[in-house]
DNA sequence: TTTT
DNA sequence: TTTT
């Protein structure tokens, strides 16, 4: 049994970063990952990918990732399901990641925060010296789904911690 | 930009085989990908994760794969929506398969078909020798959902080639 | 900066395991991946890689596998070098494995061990219930490279440990 | 049987760009993939990994990548071996590439090439607007291996061509 | 609801 | 030095 998903892309937007009631956090984001094809119509087009950290790398997500970033992602696709509001059952794809890479090079920076290639796996550094408290910007406990804005229904619970 | 998937799990059905209007085969199955961890509850779940092949990958994939079988897959994360029945849009993600992989051993098969590794991925092969006509089981135009059975709305039409 | 690798093959031999002077498990075994596309002269042929994992996936490793096990691992591509016993340098490319599987489905296992899908990721499972004594056969501290025998320069040393 | 590999990474040299005797593009590069942990030393290294391409991607990684470029590669492992010219088999690990891409964003490129995220997998593109004629510079018909300078042994011939 |  |  193998899931294993490695993307490179744009975030359409800055992450949401968010805390479950233990106080874990999770940031999510959306990323923009243009085919190499063309469709029929000869448009080249994107796939918009839902994904999802958390703990030490959401809050890094949130400190060094904006909208439009170029992001790496290691992860896993999770599904899901929840009530909709009209009662039925709404399926839900995301890629949880692992690890989320900044692959924006130092120039594209602006010169407020450490820049270059940012990694910030799930594997220990010794020598990593991160940014120890979270951004205060987008730094929300509220329940609104950052994936379909007002249905909301993608609760940030403790169940949700992938260990 | 990558977009890259990686998947061994088992089928939750068999296949559904179709073709467009165009005379292209399409197959779409759902892989059950067991999770290594467990949840809160300490319950070992899976994904659910619905796939799509094309051409003559399709066909092996309706020929050689069944419920049950475990199988990897090498792939792509694709987005879409459509206009739900409700006039609201629904977002879809799939993974369309470069790839399709038959892992059940020999012994694991009924005597009524190859067995073996059967591996037909996208890459050329000079020695093989597969099936030239489609399975006649599950081989249909109609163009309801194969993955919410019921609303049907992945139209398969020839816009959806990847090529 | 991105490293990932996933592989799906058989084990041409049991795997090796050691241990570090301080106590870390290591196996190391050689994956056979065959290839789905033939060479020029027809054949189709296969791509032997060399892969370590370490801990207590180590252990799982030298427990459940065995020569000719279907195999799947996921993890990074690790390069190095050490002295050649003629002085020169040799260059050793492998794969370290995060997460080792057993796809080999019950009925090609033998009744003297547990069988099925096994799964023994990085991730912590709640729920596991493994052998927590290795495996006494091909347990060694000894220094031989296991992937070249005879020459023995891969030395088991604590400074391989990925963490 | 799945071997997948995806990378991203700096070039450690100009790409490497030959001809096999039946015409066929093939550069070869080495990618240095930063490490995300760092040794028992606390020192964060890299791994230096020997990837080919094959045909017009050949070409393309001629033309637009160069030393320190960042690229992403997708593709698999390929092992083989040579005589050494001590006699003995000389063992070789490499990753040949489906897809390699062009990660630099505009602004680290001098304006004498296309910018942007160029890609150039092995999906057909309908749109695209590729150079025709290969670079002129690196361009050799010579037998010398690109990887380990001097010794030679892998030879570009057209046995080598994935398909 | 989408990024360069 | 290679597996089914």
């Amino acid at each position: 049994m193998i899931n294993r998903v490695v993307l490179v892309g744009r975030l359409t937007k800055d992450p949401d970063l968010r805390y479950t009631p233990s106080g874990a956090a999770v940031a999510r984001f959306t990323l923009a990952v243009n085919r190499t094809f063309s469709n029929a119509q000869g448009e080249r087009e994107a796939d918009f990918i839902n994904c999802t950290v958390w703990r030490k790398q959401a809050e890094n997500t949130a400190n060094f990732l904006k909208k439009g970033s170029l992001a790496g992602v290691e992860g896993r696709i999770q599904t899901g399901s929840y009530e909709g509001q009209d009662g039925k059952r709404v399926y839900t794809t995301e890629v949880v990641a692992d690890s989320v890479q900044f692959l924006e090079p130092k120039s594209a920076t602006s010169g407020d925060r450490p820049s270059g290639d940012r990694s910030y796996g799930q594997q220990p550094s010794y020598q990593q010296n991160q940014p120890s408290s979270p951004s205060q910007q987008n730094n929300t406990r509220v329940d609104d789904d950052p994936f379909s804005s007002g249905s909301g229904k993608i609760e940030v619970s403790d169940d949700d911690l992938p260990f």
